[in-house]
RNA sequence: GGUCGGGUAGCUCAGCUGGAUAGAGCAACAGCCUUCUAAGCUGUGGGUCAUGGGUUCGAAUCCCAUCCUGAUCACCA
């Protein structure tokens, strides 16, 4: 029980006691004190003012002396307008501090046998170009929504729906096919994904000249669009696939494993992974037996033309069609069928997808649809919806080549995090081994952090040149920080110093020690509502609070060198648990830290 | 036009389940390393919290209207 169940339950009997009248716990409101005040932690007074018929000034101080007289660990209080300050005593923040080390994963729940299943999908990347700084952002919101969740007690199983065919898919491999001279990514030494996403961008180019060439002819530009020879030959090349064209087939499938391969180390690189990973070539056919099962229930129902709809007008919501009515899938059938699959491979309890705001519209109908359909979980699916990341000069568009490459930006990271170690002399006396490592995690510790810290539901402005900072509110000072902490603790351990499990109640703190103290015992609240808000930046922002918070410590307060024993062990002991602190919410946001940098 | 987001310092962002004088970082300027890692710490300047109204003891936060901005409203995925 943390200290403010445990003073509620008081502030409720002295309301009871003092005005005979019965408070809810929600009406009792503590926050942490203004360091402008003296105190620990303050109770807004406001709520209990028309019971007490007093002024707040009045209330407060009855309300107090209240407080003081029946919980011993208030030492001291005042009264400022409505806000009653209460000081905490030391001997209770030491309890509190012991009760944290004495924890053996503080803050985070793991996972039983019955433990609720949630399956998180994330990345879902298109086969036709490498991945750029948009599918960063949704990889590392997904990678990090599922350690949080896990954190949380969840069985969390990440996946990955691929989306490796259709017409798109179609344009690279006849760009390869017509323009490609049988380049590989032997022949070119190109990264598989990189060189398949050469040809989409040749499609783009070829395909516009022809539209060109066309409208030049006297054609209107849509006509043009639809008769242009390259985009007939995609659609034949489409036919060709679904009727498993041996050549065709084939093509396809060296390409996508070309793009696997680099998928793979991009994937590597950023640190996420998967646990099971779906094709939608192997999925799209398997929602038109989901759908004409509604259609039998009549929860769907069909048109003149045999054509399968969905009613939402009830909800809301327009008609959606699920069945073209030659009988082929469209793309809310295909997740009708991911959906199927996966229920058939695991007992989800709960479902999220990862997957970008401008698909907000799909999801509220995929909810509906699945809820009718039978699935328990549809109707609580969760669409993590994030904004999208902009350039300085606006939008990125994947067909005219001007995105920020994922492999790209993660080297240029690493690269810029090696040459301010290098200048900062951060690496000296370091094997290359251990400098390669610092710097790996130094560099994608500020783009992951720069990325995890914002609101995901907001739109995100990324300078590729600028927002790469390594001081101030960045990954490198909270990693920063982690280092100098372990530095005093190897210090220690070389002076041969023990850091005890638990220290004497009777030692005194200071003020930004028992700051320090609440702030970590806050953290298990951070981390719950971090998975009910769906939030990796909530945890960003409060380590980034919390390592604020202890630099300023570092700063003011010796460890080593303090005198008095009990002091200097009590230091480390706090230290020590803050260090740890740190390292799980980074680990949560998918960061690791380094012993020194 | 309908629906759903967003609008807070020059820039990037916190704060939004109503509480004290709206916070950080970057950028600018001024300090602090013979003392545990200066990727740090301290200070100065910088705000009509888009606008107008409402609810309230109290509004950046809740409600209404307006403006700006993004997304979406396909037999594309």
């Amino acid at each position: 029980m943390n200290i403010e169940q445990k003073l509620t339950g008081i502030v409720i009997n002295a309301i009871q006691n003092l005005y005979s009248t019965e408070v809810t716990p929600v009406q009792v409101q503590f926050q942490k004190t203004k360091k402008e005040f003296e105190g620990d932690i303050t109770l807004v007074v406001f709520p209990f003012v028309k019971a007490a018929r007093k002024s707040p000034e009045q209330t407060g101080q009855e309300i107090g002396e209240y407080l003081q007289q029946h919980e011993p660990i208030i030492k001291a209080f005042n009264v400022i307008k409505g806000f009653l300050n209460l000081s905490i005593s030391s001997a209770h923040w030491v309890e509190c501090l012991n009760g944290i080390n004495a924890q053996e994963a503080f803050g985070t729940t793991t996972a039983t046998e019955t433990s609720p299943l949630v399956m998180i999908e994330y990345s879902s990347p298109n086969t036709n170009k490498p991945l750029h700084l948009g599918h960063v952002r949704n990889n590392l919101l997904g990678f990090s929504l599922s350690e949080i969740m896990k954190a949380n007690g969840y069985k969390v199983v990440k996946t990955n729906i691929v989306n490796d065919r259709g017409i798109h898919i179609c344009k690279s491999m006849l760009a390869w096919q017509k323009f490609g001279n049988g380049e590989t990514p032997e022949s070119t030494g190109l990264k598989g994904d990189h060189l398949v996403g050469k040809y989409y961008v040749v499609f783009d180019q070829q395909y516009k000249a022809e539209i060109k060439e066309l409208i030049a002819q006297g054609q209107t530009e849509d006509e043009a669009k639809k008769n242009a020879p390259l985009m007939l030959e995609a659609q034949d090349m489409l036919r060709k696939w679904e009727a498993h064209d041996p050549t065709v087939y084939q093509l396809w499938q060296t390409m996508n494993n070309w793009v696997y391969k680099g998928f793979d180390e991009t994937y590597k690189k950023l640190g996420v992974n998967f646990d099971c990973i779906y094709y939608e070539s192997e999925t799209y056919l398997l929602g038109k037996e989901k759908v004409e099962e509604g259609l039998a229930n009549g929860v769907l129902y069909k048109r003149e033309d045999g054509s399968i709809w969905a009613d939402l007008t009830a909800d809301g919501l327009d008609e959606k069609l699920l069945l073209r009515a030659d009988g082929t899938s469209v793309y809310m059938t295909q997740d009708i069928g991911t959906a199927k699959l996966r229920f058939d491979h695991y007992p989800i309890d709960k479902m999220i997808y990862v997957v970008g705001n401008e698909q907000n519209y799909h999801f509220q109908v995929l909810s509906i649809i699945l809820d009718r359909l039978g699935f328990k979980w549809g109707k609580d699916l969760v669409h993590f919806s994030y904004g999208m990341v902009e350039l300085p000069e606006g939008k990125m568009k994947s067909r005219e080549g001007t995105v920020v490459d994922a492999d790209d930006l993660v080297d240029e990271m690493v690269n810029t995090a090696r040459e301010t170690s290098q200048e900062l002399g951060k690496l000296d006396g370091c094997t290359e081994e251990e400098a390669q490592n610092i710097t790996r995690m130094v560099g994608l510790g500020a783009l992951k952090y720069f990325i995890l810290k914002v609101d995901p539901r907001k739109n995100m402005t990324f300078n590729p040149k600028e927002s790469i900072d390594f001081n101030g509110n960045t990954g490198p000072f909270i990693q920063y920080t982690h280092a100098r902490i372990k530095s005093v603790l190897r210090k220690a351990g070389e002076q041969g110093i023990t850091i005890p499990t638990a220290i004497d109640t009777t030692i005194p703190l200071s003020e930004k020690e028992t700051s320090l103290i609440q702030h970590i015992a806050n953290f298990p609240a951070v981390v719950k509502q971090a998975a009910d808000e769906y939030s990796p930046s909530i945890v960003a922002n409060y380590v980034y609070d919390l390592v604020k918070e202890y630099n300023q410590f570092y700063h003011d307060f010796s460890i080593l060198k303090e005198d008095d024993e009990a002091v200097k062990k009590m230091r480390l002991l706090l230290s020590q648990n803050v260090a740890r602190v740190i390292k799980t919410c980074m680990s949560l946001l998918g960061i690791n830290v380094p012993e020194r940098m």
